[in-house]
DNA sequence: GAAAGTTGTGCAAACGTTTGCACTGCGAAC
DNA sequence: GTTCGCAGTGCAAACGTTTGCACAACTTTC
């Protein structure tokens, strides 16, 4: 018994042949209710478990989607992956997941990977991908969905937060408060959400008549560490050309801004306003509870997984966009009199 | 080209035999230098993939693991992977991730579908099965670790924390802090981290002199919600019999005590001492920075990959129990005047 | 009582690989 | 000019399934 069961070891007890165990264990009618309930018994018995490499050879279609990350551990990814759990499974698709490490070689090594195991599809989140690498992009005949990236293509789908739109909303709560100094602490410097983000951030303020101060948006990569430094560099600047409030690229770096004004006395939201983006189960129990935008993840995973399907339905499918909204909760207030004086 | 191209279009393009296609691929000394560049550049532009099923199949050997987990969106759960993660790869060995959404029947299932996947072992992080379910679980002929559960059998591995002894570090951190009234806040019932915790907790508070009161044991479930009811049953209770301390399951349910008493007006750690369990990244951010005891999970992920490896290799494995520190941060304090007066 | 239909089962091919063995040339050794 | 060794390649079997087709044994119909 040092090997797993087969089909023909089933038929071999059953004394009946392999085609016959294969019809009964799949429930076809042409196989008498009495022989199938023989041969489930003794596929009990022997702990069988169907070889789906096997099967998949065979039938040429396999009920998997492939589904790539650069890390499992960023709670933004692990609640998109939530969304792609559950409508995946509602479907009867399983998920074969594999992480990047934010790297683009392995990125690709893992759609080859993934591809070598007959997935019928491709979800990748938060591609790393350089745009400009494009056309370099491997060519499969299975449909791709991109979840916040775009790389454009036949049989390559997305599906994306409207991430220009929440950079907007968030500066321009902001500004409707009052503040007049807004900064922006960044993410991921090649990322398409930084990017559209921080374009949001800019039309808000030029729509209300301020001028896009590039000194104002500092890099980050959205950990918490870069929103520690942020709120240092904060505290360099000269009291009077202050920002009096900071659009952050993410709730992880809010979060870190936050411990460290803690941690440095500076008072949030009177010293300084914060608004995050996101809308992480965090956001909701940080201290004060996070201003963010929403981003809704799982709803991203979700409507991939869908798109995916429908393209394998050959059904037309087109690119989604979805937008949060604004999140009102602790860390926003008007800024001090002594700034409103400086107008 | 509606197909993937197989060994047998290199084959015929390159005017060879598949067999030689094959050979030449896997590097064999058999096949000449010249013939070797000719195919592998005809697979570059045919842009093939090989199908993993079809070499499963033949060669009854997989170099891919099985990751079943409860949850992905669990930040624990998150780090435990990273730790997988770093050490299949340097092992080179891929992953099959499945969730089972912390149904039990649902394991099962996804233990049967990995293993149909031709998975080489199986990793099984914090199984929600029932131990006395212990004989039921099916057997197969891969090695598998449980990450903190137990469940004996032959070619079962375990890989886990003292879960007892952090829970004795934790509440014996609080005693020698002054406090004499500490209560718990537990997790999933069924865990055995949980109960195991819990152990650890009524040993400490035995050892130093006190009586375990059931009543201070207050049910719990892991989420901040479960952080923020315990913080209002601790306001119920009349104020001369109010624990002045919490040992808390884990971060996220002290997380979310701590977001109650921010919000019900209640001074962590003056009016309330918490200690949590994890050393979640976000705990070095809350406000104030947690006071945790360290699960290496990381530590726990690379561990179970190497006893996988280890018994796939026939090598003698034993069951790894890793025991964390605790790590003082802010939020514990000697407890009031008043409560000492009451003794 | 022969033809036709029905019901249950088996045969064999196919999927894309890997691999033991056999084969073909060719140069070297006797 | 046989024999041997060797480098390079091809043949065919095998892995565990699924599935179109054929077949056998009954039952029904005329």
């Amino acid at each position: 018994m040092t090997h797993r069961p087969s089909i023909k070891d089933i038929a071999r007890v059953a004394g009946v042949s392999p085609s016959t165990v294969s019809r009964a264990l799949a429930g076809s009618p042409r196989i008498s209710e009495q022989t199938r309930q023989r041969i489930q018994t003794i596929a009990q018995e022997l702990n069988y478990t169907p070889s789906l490499a096997a099967r998949t050879l065979v039938t040429g279609a396999s009920p998997m989607l492939g589904v790539i990350a650069p890390s499992l551990a960023d709670p933004y990814v692990a609640a998109v992956m939530q969304g792609v759990e559950a409508a995946s499974h509602d479907r009867g698709f399983q998920r074969l997941v594999a992480s990047s490490q934010g790297d683009p070689e392995q990125e690709v090594a893992m759609m080859q990977l993934l591809v070598g195991h007959d997935v019928a599809g491709l979800i990748i989140i938060s591609s790393r991908i350089p745009p400009e690498h494009g056309a370099g992009l491997p060519r499969f005949d299975i449909p791709v969905v991109f979840i916040n990236a775009f790389h454009p293509g036949e049989g390559i789908y997305h599906v994306m937060t409207d991430n220009e739109h929440g950079g907007w909303l968030a500066t321009t709560h902001l500004l409707e408060r009052g503040h007049t100094r807004v900064a922006y602490l960044g993410g991921p410097q090649q990322g398409r959400s930084h990017t559209a983000r921080l374009a949001g951030y800019r039309r808000a303020l030029e729509e209300a008549g301020y001028a896009y101060q590039p000194s104002w948006v500092v890099p980050g990569d959205g950990t918490p560490q870069a929103g520690r430094k942020a709120l240092r560099w904060w505290l360099r600047q000269p009291e009077s050309q202050r920002p009096t409030a900071f659009f952050c690229y993410n709730d992880l770096s809010a979060l870190g801004l936050l411990s460290e004004a803690y941690q440095q006395g500076v008072a949030i939201p009177e010293d300084l306003s914060v608004v995050g983006f996101d809308n992480a189960p965090l956001a909701e129990i940080s201290i004060p509870p996070l201003t963010t935008v929403e981003q809704k993840a799982r709803e991203l995973g979700r409507q991939a997984v869908a798109s995916l399907l429908a393209a394998l339905a050959s059904k037309p499918v087109t690119d989604v966009i979805l937008r949060g909204e604004l999140i009102p909760r602790a860390t926003v207030a008007a800024p001090r009199v002594s700034v409103i004086r400086d107008q």
